[in-house]
DNA sequence: CGGACGAGGATTTTT
DNA sequence: TCCTCGTCCG
């Protein structure tokens, strides 16, 4: 028997070993997922499959690499790296980049995240004379997305006169204009949004059946993880790619199914029996990672929820400790009794801070929680929050270089062309822009082609976009003549980037050029890897002789604009604890996890409670936060809460009285049925408290904000796109073993943006500056806070010595002469000073 | 063009 | 409450 085989349990086995046909492997949370994949993978390889055959598709790139090197270590480091292994987005897009041309975008396409699009939204939305008020960027850019993800173009679109008389209804009858005006200038600017990178595939299946054939007949294998946070179109995806041979493998848990929101559609998982009916099912059932009381408690949870696989989880580890539940009366007394119960089971438990995760519902509730941490001196790191490559010095290095490599990218061109400051306004860029749209060119095309006088340029104008243009041609001629990093390095320090930084002076400033230099040493990282590789032909996989890749920028900028913050290599493994937001835990596991803020309303979160399914999910998630834990979880929830500046009370989550009583250890009544009294009598003081002083001054309280919240998207239909046609891309007959089938059931695949949903933007460089708060932190807590004399450091005014130290009942005030804007007297609790001594 | 100031918005977010 | 964005001045 193969060695590969020997460490794996019976059901493991059977996943491993089978793998000539459809197979759906339903795995439970901590039952060995990864490791059947990549052993599977390695089994396959190991039988004789070239590994250029086999696709294997992830959600991340960390899933992704971790597969790769665990493949490398069993197999070959050779035929690992041959795999078509990697996210959907990247494989897809090196696919587009060979095949995009079909479809009219050239090989050198720009990637637009997140904020790109909201931008480009934004000038369309203006350009139309629509109110942003109504029209509002983010909750439309969530609509089109959630279109794309079920297929739905901009003509399918209008063409659906349910999703028309939908807008109309929703008072936003111009939403269609405003999709075929996105779809258009993305496409005039060469540049695809992450959802055009699966919408771009299906089309170019549809459309070109040669091309699909190729990659239907390369692709042999087909795997899948994850599988139950696809969207619609990536299902479409692997069911054309595996229409030819059927061996496609899907593994993934429907319990864990937690990305709705972003089209994620549990129904691919859950019904994958009817368009592969002949596949086999495997049910990975043991959890290795937790005790005993934490999985049925987890399945006492879980139980509740309706739409789910037959599934049972079970633990043959410890019985392990019940799950204890605090009460706190505030959120800050939350804080401090989480705080102390982790200091006190590190003590105990001779554990380490990194084996101690704290999960909680929203971004929003880490903050009491670092205030606890930072006072007692725990070290702790917060996950989320700006990633890396979003950060504001990063995306206008990187327009540069992406003008550079795409003349068309008019989103670049805006970003840079006044920076930094050269003295080029509105006015000069207004005037290019109709210069350039009248003559059918892109901005950048514009000016490096017409004749300033054309443009109505002259003067002092003319010469200032002269020498940008001078410019960007002789940073174009850099990228000709040197490496990666010397054109990097020529590119932040010719465009005055570096040095705008570096007459600043401030710790923003100072963190901005940091992370600069740390992007130039990833480009230089980029080459030498690529250098180091041997260069496979991806059509047989054979070595190219003598010859290695040759690192390329628009490669490494591509690569770039995939990463995401949880690809983050760690910078230094430290002993710390982690705070995170559940979504952000899935995957991960640690010996101690407190779940927090487990109240109604906040988890399950009130917007999400508008239906069964809304519900469901947030159960998932829940299921997904208790099932993160090893030894031990701690649960946790206040009766009232600061919220937006005003107090708000709580009754527990149900979650709470949904666990079976007998895995829990409570000192008091969960709610359950009944109310809490006093909570309830609070409320309703507070209520009419409120109610009469709304009626006062006019604002109607916290309803403002709760009827907007609560407003959302509706279908236009219980149909879905694909069942109703309306997609071109879904207009094929399809083999007997999906199609129709497919068609029969009514989807839920509206497209249902959230209002509001969008990319949180928190300060620039707010990770940096936080962790090193936290260090400084540990240390002040040991020496009892700050002290005259003390050098400290402040986000906004800079560097200062301490003059004056006050307490005063929790508030620790303190008086800093700073060095460049004087003398200030701030409280510590907001002002987040850093401690410069001791470095 | 940059600073100051006020309004408005604030789930979750693998790419 | 706290942050970001837009606008309005100097």
């Amino acid at each position: 028997m193969s060695q590969l085989l020997e460490n794996l349990n019976e059901a493991q086995r059977a996943a491993v070993v089978n793998y000539d046909g459809p197979s759906l492997i339903v795995a439970g949370a901590g039952s060995g997922k990864t490791r059947v994949l990549t052993s599977r993978i390695a089994y396959m390889l190991e039988q004789g499959v070239e590994p250029w055959r086999i696709l294997a598709l992830t959600f991340t790139n960390k899933a992704a690499a971790e597969m790769r090197e665990r493949i490398a270590a069993m197999v070959s480091p050779e035929k690992s790296q041959r795999l078509w292994m990697g996210t959907f987005h990247s494989i897809f897009l090196r696919i587009l980049r060979v095949e995009g041309d079909k479809l009219g975008y050239p090989s050198t396409f720009t990637i637009y995240d997140t904020a790109d699009s909201r931008n480009l939204l934004k000038s369309i939305i203006r350009e139309m004379n629509l109110s942003d008020d109504t029209y509002k960027p983010n909750a439309i850019l969530a609509r089109i997305s959630l279109a794309k993800n079920s297929l739905v173009t901009p003509e399918a679109y209008q063409a659906n006169t349910g999703y028309v008389a939908e807008d109309r209804q929703r008072k936003i009858p111009e939403f269609s204009e405003i999709y075929k005006a996105y779809v258009r200038r993305c496409k005039e600017n060469g540049a695809m949004d992450f959802d055009d990178m699966l919408l771009n595939i299906n089309i170019l299946f549809r459309d070109f059946p040669d091309v699909l054939r190729k990659y239907q007949e390369r692709f042999a294998y087909v795997l899948v993880d994850e599988y139950q946070d696809t969207n619609y179109a990536q299902y479409i995806i692997i069911r054309r790619l595996a229409q030819l041979h059927s061996r496609v493998c899907v593994v993934g848990d429907d319990a864990q199914s937690i990305y709705s929101f972003r089209g994620a559609k549990i129904e691919n998982i859950l019904r994958f029996r009817n368009d592969f009916p002949t596949a086999r099912i495997f049910k990975l059932e043991q959890n290795y990672r937790s005790t005993q009381t934490i999985v049925n408690a987890a399945n006492s949870v879980i139980e509740k929820n309706r739409n789910r696989l037959d599934k049972v989880s079970f633990s043959a580890g410890k019985v392990g400790e019940k799950i204890k539940v605090i009460k706190a009366y505030t959120d800050q007394e939350e804080a401090s009794m989480i705080a102390d119960e982790i200091r006190n089971r590190v003590r105990t438990s001779g554990a380490d801070w990194i084996d101690v995760a704290l999960l909680y519902r929203t971004n929003m509730q880490s903050r009491v929680f670092e205030e606890a941490f930072r006072r007692r001196g725990i070290p702790y790191r917060i996950y989320g929050g700006t990633s890396f490559y979003q950060r504001k010095e990063i995306k206008d290095v990187l327009a540069y270089m992406n003008l550079i490599v795409n003349p068309r990218n008019d989103e670049a061109f805006r970003r840079i062309v006044n920076y930094p400051s050269r003295g080029i306004g509105d006015v000069t860029i207004g005037r290019i822009a109709s210069a350039a749209e009248s003559a059918k060119l892109s901005l950048w095309e514009a000016v490096s082609t017409l004749d300033p006088e054309v443009m109505g340029l002259k003067g002092a104008a003319a010469n200032k976009i002269n020498e940008f243009t001078k410019l960007i041609r002789s940073l174009a001629e850099a990228r000709e003549s040197m490496d990666l990093y010397e054109f990097g390095l020529e590119v932040v320090t010719r465009s005055g980037i570096i040095g705008s930084y570096k007459l600043e002076q401030t710790p923003e400033a100072q963190s901005a050029v940091e992370n600069i230099e740390e992007l130039l040493n990833s480009m230089q990282h980029y080459a030498e890897q690529v250098e180091s590789e041997p260069l496979y032909d991806p059509e047989t996989g054979e070595t190219v002789e003598g010859a290695t890749a040759s690192p390329s920028l628009i490669d490494w900028l591509q690569s770039v604009t995939l990463l995401t913050d949880m690809d983050e290599e760690e910078a230094e493994e430290r002993d710390r604890v982690t705070l995170m937001t559940v979504h952000a835990a899935k995957g991960l596991e640690y010996r101690y996890v407190f779940i927090v803020g487990l109240e109604e309303n906040l988890f399950p979160s009130l917007m999400s409670m508008d239906g069964a399914e809304g519900l469901e999910e947030e159960r998932r998630l829940f299921y997904v936060a208790l099932t993160r834990a090893k030894e031990a979880a701690v649960l946790s929830f206040s009766e009232t809460r600061f919220k937006w500046g005003s107090m708000d009370f709580c009754k527990p989550s149900r979650f709470l009285s949904e666990i079976d009583p007998k895995y829990l250890d409570a000192a008091f009544d969960l709610g359950g049925e009944e109310e809490n009294p006093v909570a309830a009598r609070l409320k309703r003081n507070y209520d009419d408290h409120n109610a009469r002083s709304s009626s006062n001054d006019g604002y109607g309280g916290g309803a403002i904000i709760r009827g907007e919240a609560a407003r959302r998207f509706r279908p236009a239909g219980g149909q879905s796109a694909g069942a109703r046609g309306g997609s071109p891309a879904e207009r094929e007959g399809g083999s007997p073993a999906f199609g129709a089938r497919r068609s029969e059931r009514p989807e839920v695949v509206e497209p249902k943006p959230q209002v509001g949903a969008g990319t949180r933007f928190r300060s620039m460089g707010s990770r940096v500056v936080r962790q090193e708060e936290a260090d400084a932190v540990s240390r002040e807590a040991v020496t009892g806070g700050f002290f005259v004399g003390q050098r400290v450091a402040h986000a906004s005014f800079g560097a200062g010595t301490v003059l004056a130290v006050e307490q005063s009942q929790g508030d620790n005030k303190v008086t800093v002469q700073f060095d460049v804007v004087g003398k200030k007297t701030l409280l510590c609790k907001y002002a987040k000073l850093v401690s410069l001594e001791g470095r």
